[in-house]
DNA sequence: GCACCACTGTAATGAATTTGACAGGCATAA
DNA sequence: TTATGCCTGTCAAATTCATTACAGTGGTGC
């Protein structure tokens, strides 16, 4: 690839400054002085700025080589959204030389920007609620994930579970699920992660368990699990890479998160019994040993 | 004037996620995917890129305040330039309104650093070589993890087990390890995922393996599991999160990488196999309900 | 002073966009 | 099951936009 290609509209015009005419050099400066954005509105609007008439803007485009003046404005968002995108991320993941095709930094740069859009898609002040709800000691908590999400929903109870008492397992086999739904008290939260495909068993579980008067919160994809309509709290999620499967790890981002709110929060009693749990760990090691 | 300040495009439509319709949804994801640039362009565009009409555009314009799909792009200008020339907002902040110091920001960050830093620490040939042995059907795999990592065995084993036959993995019960020590020919592979605190017994247990012929692949962090000494293949990787515990989102990343380069490495098999995994699992649905 | 040339704006045309009206479709509730 | 309401896409009209053609302006060299 030739270093060539990848000039910005900026670059050309300054190369070109050189040979440009009142009218063009008045839009460029338009262009510098909000650049990019000043050129993403109609040609109308950006020749009005600059106090030229529209064909101006036409040909100084021409100038530099585009096609027409959509062409110039595509130019100037693709490179914004290039410059948008965590620049460090893109540029410097494997500076070795592994190529840009390589698995490694094609899952890389899905993950980012699962991350990114993820961040997005979710409001803080439901994250903040769901933490809240999760430290609550007077409630019990019940997690529960579907065939591709289990593993998480495995991983965060292990660790709420160190965080607190009262976090409950719903266990995938649906055999075991009426005498969960019979401990469920009022006020308690149940937990859910569902990904596409959703499980239609898992939207019976929930509406049973809102029934008996828990608070459901999910953590779901960007297409969201038909559970969202009767959840109380929904956090949504970007979860695709190119892979057969959709990826894991930004629920398991959330999941961590979310730990680490609810322990924040309640930091003296968490500490005391994270270290009581440590102890009893040294304890039944050496017992064994 | 209302108490409300100024209020972004990406802060309105998180207001009114909870009324927003599936084609809205859709549209809403989509611009958070590449936000704001990918509002940026024609309506026509916009709907195309999200996968639907261009009217479901408008009625999402229209339902977030502004007179039409013009003025939603003015706001989206107007944010963007003030947020090009705020010399704040060029270090990109994900959840944008969210303060800095928010948990989400902070983990976010770190988690961020980790996915730089392991990409640089692991050798790429490393990563292939694993990839390699991994995609052997002549070897049998074992997949192993600790306290901490062991969902991320237990995850790795799931989906690497719909990708090949011949995966097995070792409980995290210590009682049942002889009998999975039995079970390991010459030339298996013996995956272990092994971060601090490190764990005394799965060394030994990877040293009676390697003395069986089998090829030790491990998976740490950045201080290097002892197991190291005796592993053939070594991925380590950075897992610190300002939390009390170690990230597995690394981990993750790599298990589901190196299930990726599995599965495109002998793609028409692999292929045949989810399909018909699909259609076993589509025959138990139906037969349950 | 005169003719030439390059540059710029006005106006008109054609293309694309934005928007409104309509009807099919899906889910919900009776 | 049937009826209702909401959502969504197709289609067509109206508007805006991008582009071309052309004429006017100002400057420069002879």
């Amino acid at each position: 690839m030739s270093a060539k290609r990848q000039s910005t509209v900026a670059e050309k015009l300054r190369m070109k400054a050189g040979v440009l005419t009142a009218a063009e050099k008045k839009l460029m400066a338009a262009l510098f002085a909000d650049y990019p954005v000043a050129g993403l509105s109609s040609i109308t609007d950006f020749a009005r700025l600059a106090g030229v008439s529209t064909p101006s803007v036409l040909r100084l485009a021409k100038k530099l080589g585009f096609s027409g003046f959509p062409a110039l404005q595509e130019a100037l968002r693709g490179e914004l959204s290039a410059q948008l995108q965590n620049p460090i991320a893109k540029h410097e993941r494997w500076a070795a030389e592994a190529p840009d095709a390589h698995i490694l930094n094609r899952f890389a740069d899905a993950a980012m920007d699962n991350m990114r859009a993820s961040l997005r898609l979710m409001d803080h002040r439901v994250f903040d609620a769901v933490a809240r709800l999760l430290g609550a000691r007077r409630r019990s908590v019940h997690i529960m994930g579907g065939r591709i999400t289990g593993a998480v929903a495995h991983y965060f109870h292990t660790h709420l579970h160190m965080a607190r008492p009262g976090v409950h397992l719903v266990p995938e086999a649906q055999a075991a699920w009426p005498q969960y739904l019979l401990n469920l008290s009022r006020g308690d939260v149940l937990l859910v992660f569902d990904v596409r495909r959703y499980d239609a068993r898992m939207l019976d579980f929930a509406v049973s368990a809102k029934a008996e008067g828990a608070e459901v919160v999910l953590i779901t994809d960007q297409w969201m699990s038909p559970i969202a309509r009767i959840a109380g709290l929904t956090l949504p999620l970007r979860i695709e890479v190119p892979s057969s499967w959709d990826s894991n790890m930004v629920p398991l981002f959330v999941a961590e998160s979310l730990v680490a709110a609810v322990v924040d929060h309640n930091w003296p009693e968490t500490q005391a019994r994270i270290h009581r749990l440590e102890t009893i760990n040294e304890t039944l090691r050496r017992g064994k040993s």
